[in-house]
DNA sequence: CCCGCATCTTGCCGCCGACAAGATAGGGGC
DNA sequence: GCCCCTATCTTGTCGGCGGCAAGATGCGGG
């Protein structure tokens, strides 16, 4: 079969497409960028690929399958993208503040596919379909390693809080993220103002990690 | 006009429902919180309070448009309950605490609202419509007010840097809100043991909040 | 060569949001 | 007391969507 770029129409003549589920992932991704989620239709889909509008539903059950590929997809760059900002640094500090930085990158990278990973349609299911992303993820492993590299020079004895920390850590960033892409932050401020208001937070996100880490053990707040 | 709750159907044999809109947005509340924002549909709302399914376009524009309504009342009972938590404790530090929980307390108590609030609905759209809670509302305010009430105890030379403080803390617990609303924790794990960790991240976080807010001065990250 | 099955087609259904034009009634102005 | 004005709600319609069913096509293994 003549390989041809998987987003490519079917030629009119064809009867098969042949790549469709990538073509189709393909198209979502794009269609999910640059307009989002809500504008994700899987007749739209069809119609951009030349093919019938019932196609789709031969490789995806419906249009949340598809999400879910997505998802899957996306988890996997997230987790290497991790990585790869994790490899490139020595020092556990700075390791740590390039994965914190790397995860908020991806999320302003790919906004869409990151709303996709994380965002409500996986997960108001009933049941929800549990995007391959659990705690055991490859994203959350990179994570708590760093943390882990962290704890080891600066409080050894603080092991076993190894994934407390992590959480708080990903809880951070990821709050920083989320509040990028659909916080009040964007909406109320012109673009250059909010975009610079958003960095200084993030530096300061990090800073404040940077300083509990390398703050001594701290009695836990009183629980209520 | 014979005062009924704004939720009830309209009677048979009356034209006018007459509380139609606080009708459609108590109707609404109770859908998403049940059911979730995917599942909001106008017609459905107003098959549900007796009304014709035009009816509800007199009172909002679009989909959209209600559930702007909807964020707009839930940002006014998220600022009172962050405000509520702040005025109910004296110490500085568990102030923080407290509002922090609060937050994460108003995302657990209420997921559809705070998904409607902070969800892409109402930021993915083009141009969005700009929920009433910019950096400047009530929510933000307590939050920072309370960061600037911690600061002043255990680093006055650190004054200027709150906003971006308070962004951290802002994050983290948002974060945390967000990671257990949609995020692989719940879908990965059984409940319990799923809600027992989130307690556990949330404790860590903001003992990771008050590890930082103790410590004196650092210099802050190297800047990628 | 031919048959099986994956792939893709047309056709249909109900639901939805949105728009248009008409019915109803409640209340202010006279 | 009456009448009109306008907010409110009605019926009717349109196109788009997701999902299902039944039929057409053609690739590739036997």
């Amino acid at each position: 079969m003549p390989r041809r770029p998987s987003t490519a129409r079917k030629p009119a003549g064809r009867y098969h497409h042949g790549e469709l589920r990538h073509a189709l992932l393909d198209a979502a991704a794009a269609v999910v960028e640059r307009e989002g989620i809500g504008a994700l239709s899987l007749r739209e889909l069809a119609r951009r690929l030349g093919v019938s509008h019932a196609a789709p539903a031969h490789h995806f059950a419906d249009r949340t399958a598809l999400l879910a590929a997505l998802a899957a997809d996306g988890y996997a760059r997230f987790g290497a993208a991790l990585a790869d900002a994790a490899r490139r640094e020595r020092d556990p500090f700075e390791r740590l503040f390039a994965v914190g930085r790397a995860y908020v990158q991806f999320a302003l990278d790919h906004p869409g596919r990151f709303r996709v990973m994380f965002g409500r349609e996986l997960s108001e299911l009933d049941p929800p379909p549990c995007p391959p992303e659990p705690e055991g993820g490859a994203a959350w492993q990179v994570l708590l390693d760093t943390v882990r590299g962290v704890l080891e020079v600066t409080a050894p004895e603080r092991r076993a809080d190894a994934e407390g920390v992590a959480f708080a850590c990903w809880a951070t960033v990821h709050g920083a993220a989320m509040l990028w892409l659909d916080g009040p932050l964007r909406a109320a401020l012109p673009p250059a103002e909010a975009r610079a208001r958003f960095e200084a937070g993030l530096e300061a996100s990090l800073a404040m990690i940077g300083a509990a880490l390398r703050a001594p053990g701290r009695p836990p707040p009183r629980r209520r």
